[in-house]
RNA sequence: GGCCCCGUAGCUCAGCUGGAUAGAGCAACUGACUUCUAAUCAGUAGGUCGUACGUUCGAAUCGUACCGGGGUCACCA
């Protein structure tokens, strides 16, 4: 019988070691007779933890003793002598409720570190989208202004999940949703151009509903160094047109450059403009509305706290109770324009037709209420079933000395990104972002990030991945070492001490770290798994520094010697891999 | 009131596609720097996994109800 990790494949022992398992389940299923077809998702090659013995375990037997009428004890002693054939592995126990807890042959150690060294930034990089095509769209705020704080989450969390499904084989397309076309924009203009009048002496005051701060005056610079006082004899609506594309494109320049800063590069900026005016939105509900999907009727009042401004009106509504939304959704308002939902009803039709295997939208919580009503719009608008994800980035709560920091938008005094930047790097930044699952509120808190950064678990990651670097300069000095050797050569003892074996495990995991990230679209994942492997590598640093023999650099045992750095170099590259999925720079040094 | 998210150690959170003795960080306490980088490590202490019922061999995880916190329920965007 041929070694599963024989092959020339990139080594995943996990998956191949719940191959192993599924092939003697199937054994056990001719053995037994059994023709029908066991459902074998649920099981599941764990690493176990605590005291437990065992590389790995399964829960295998306790899935399939239904379907052999057996006990888990039973079925798991029979499926126990079968994986025991198999070369890898070395022993297998069968213990507590029916776990079988294996223990792989040592060989598989030496083997998982020169295919690491072997293939590096290729480990870990596993093609589960084989070429599909994906469409993140992410950020989209409204162009009246640069990016603040509240939207950096939503921005580093669709890149890192961009990044990830790149590096798992998907062909993504990172896309903006730029909201051109609606009444912000106006105001926009109108804040503009009262910059522009201020610059020419009108001492006005800011209108109320007018957009605070004063980023808008360096923009009426500009605006008056192309058009001189020549806007102030303009046709008012000529004037305003002009000023509203003035300001959208200064808006759009500032975001993009926040976006730069952060290490985002999006692929595409959908202007909502654009479509508006191409009539996208009129063919979007006629297709609705040969669909049945668009009346004229009239909304129940809201239930609960009573609206004071209801009135009970009739509207041009689409049907999305009928995809489990909880009313139907007004698209036109009272004057005849479209309500907001309109154009992102063509949108995402737009979306549709781009042919993507995957739709994500990555929304704010705060637009929690307005998911069903998305998911509506893609079930009516497509022909057949299309895989559409909306993840709802919950909000950062800023705080300043631990106590909350309120933001009024009134005055203005939002916390910019370019601001944080000055202070911070943007991988600090990102770590951060990353380090929270997306539906749980996440502390940011200035000072902290500000004044002992040192606190932050990036540098942690980070300074196992320096060490790492130094050791290997150090013992590339001893001759020990050098990046042009052949690992494949590598001398080893063949055995490695417990500490040693627990990171290779963890190691080993690394391919199933990304494949769950990927498939639960959830890159914390990686910042959490980051953490525990540096924290691993920094335990077994240190028991070098109380025992010699645990040293890495050992210059009387050569053989030894090379088999730590071997490992040392391994950890190093699963830090860099998931350092660069998530978009962060990994460090050679601290200081 | 409807819908969505959350409730796990003093604090902030992992674990939630059902599995074994529920894990980290911070804070507290004890200890380790003639070094391969102490931005680190070892150890101690800390728990009715919001409550109750149910599903089953087995529940922090699934279901129902309730309690508590947040968000959202416009012709806003």
């Amino acid at each position: 019988m041929k070694s599963v990790f024989k092959g020339e494949h990139d080594l995943d022992i996990i998956d191949d070691l719940r191959k192993i398992v599924i092939d003697s389940i199937n054994q056990l299923v001719k053995e037994h007779k059994k023709s029908e077809l066991l459902n074998l998702e649920s099981i599941v090659i764990e690493i176990p933890k605590g005291s437990i013995r065992g590389d790995y375990s399964t829960n295998a037997a306790m899935i399939i003793a239904k379907d052999f009428s057996l006990s888990p004890k039973d079925i798991g002693e029979e499926l126990k002598n079968i994986l025991m054939r198999s070369k890898l592995i070395d022993t297998v126990s069968l213990e507590g409720p029916g776990f079988l807890n294996i223990i792989l042959n040592e060989s598989i150690w030496t083997q998982l570190l020169s295919n690491i060294l072997l293939i590096t930034t290729r480990y870990g990089k596993l093609d589960l989208g084989q070429k599909r095509k994906v469409n993140v769209e992410f950020v989209s705020a409204n162009p009246t202004g640069p990016l603040h704080i509240g939207h950096v989450r939503g921005a580093i969390f669709g890149d890192a999940l961009s990044r990830l499904l790149e590096y798992t084989g998907f062909i993504v397309t990172k896309e903006y949703y730029v909201n051109d076309g609606g009444a912000q924009i106006d105001v926009l203009g109108r804040t503009l151009y009262h910059r522009y009048l201020e610059l020419q002496g009108d001492t006005a005051d800011l209108p109320d509903e007018a957009y605070p701060g004063d980023y808008l005056v360096p923009v009426a610079t500009a605006l008056y160094e192309k058009y001189g006082d020549s806007l102030i004899t303009m046709g008012v609506e000529e004037r305003h047109a002009l000023v509203c594309d003035f300001a959208i494109l200064e808006m759009m320049q500032l975001i993009k450059n926040d976006l730069k800063s952060l290490g985002i590069s999006m692929d595409n900026y959908f202007s909502e403009k654009m479509m508006i005016d191409s009539g996208q939105i009129d063919r979007a509900i006629r297709i609705l509305e040969k669909k049945n999907l668009i009346y004229q009727g009239v909304l129940e009042a809201p239930k609960g706290k009573l609206q004071e401004d209801w009135k009970s009106r009739e509207q041009i509504l689409f049907k999305s109770t009928q995809f489990g939304d909880d009313m139907d959704r007004p698209i036109k308002k009272s004057d005849g324009s479209w309500t907001y939902f309109a154009p992102d009803l063509a949108y995402h039709g737009d979306k549709l037709k781009r042919k993507y295997d995957l739709i994500v939208d990555v929304l704010g919580a705060d637009h929690s209420g307005y998911v069903k009503r998305i998911e509506a719009v893609v079930k009516a608008l497509s022909s057949s079933p299309v895989d559409f994800k909306v993840k709802l980035i919950q909000l950062v709560r800023l705080l300043k000395n631990k106590k909350p920091l309120k933001m009024s938008k009134r005055s203005g005094d939002y916390i910019m990104i370019d601001d944080l930047l000055k202070d911070v790097s943007s991988d600090v930044i990102r770590f951060v972002m990353l380090s929270r699952k997306n539906d749980v509120p996440l502390d940011f808190d200035v000072d902290l990030i500000l004044d002992k950064s040192k606190d932050n678990p990036v540098f942690y990651v980070n300074y196992a991945h320096a060490r790492i670097h130094s050791i290997l300069s150090k013992a590339s000095q001893s001759g020990l070492w050098s990046e042009a050797m052949n690992k494949l050569e590598m001398g080893t003892t063949g055995s490695f001490n417990s500490q040693e074996i627990m990171i290779l495990i963890k190691l080993s995991e690394w391919p199933n770290i990304i494949r769950q990230a990927t498939r639960y679209q959830e890159p914390h994942r990686i910042s959490y798994y980051l953490y525990e492997l540096s924290s691993l590598f920094h335990s077994l640093y240190q028991s070098g520094e109380k025992d010699d023999p645990y040293k890495f650099i050992i210059l009387e045992n050569k053989v030894l010697s090379l088999q730590r750095l071997c490992l040392a170099k391994s950890i190093q590259i699963v830090i860099k891999n998931g350092l660069q999925v998530l978009g962060i720079v990994p460090l050679k040094e601290m200081y």
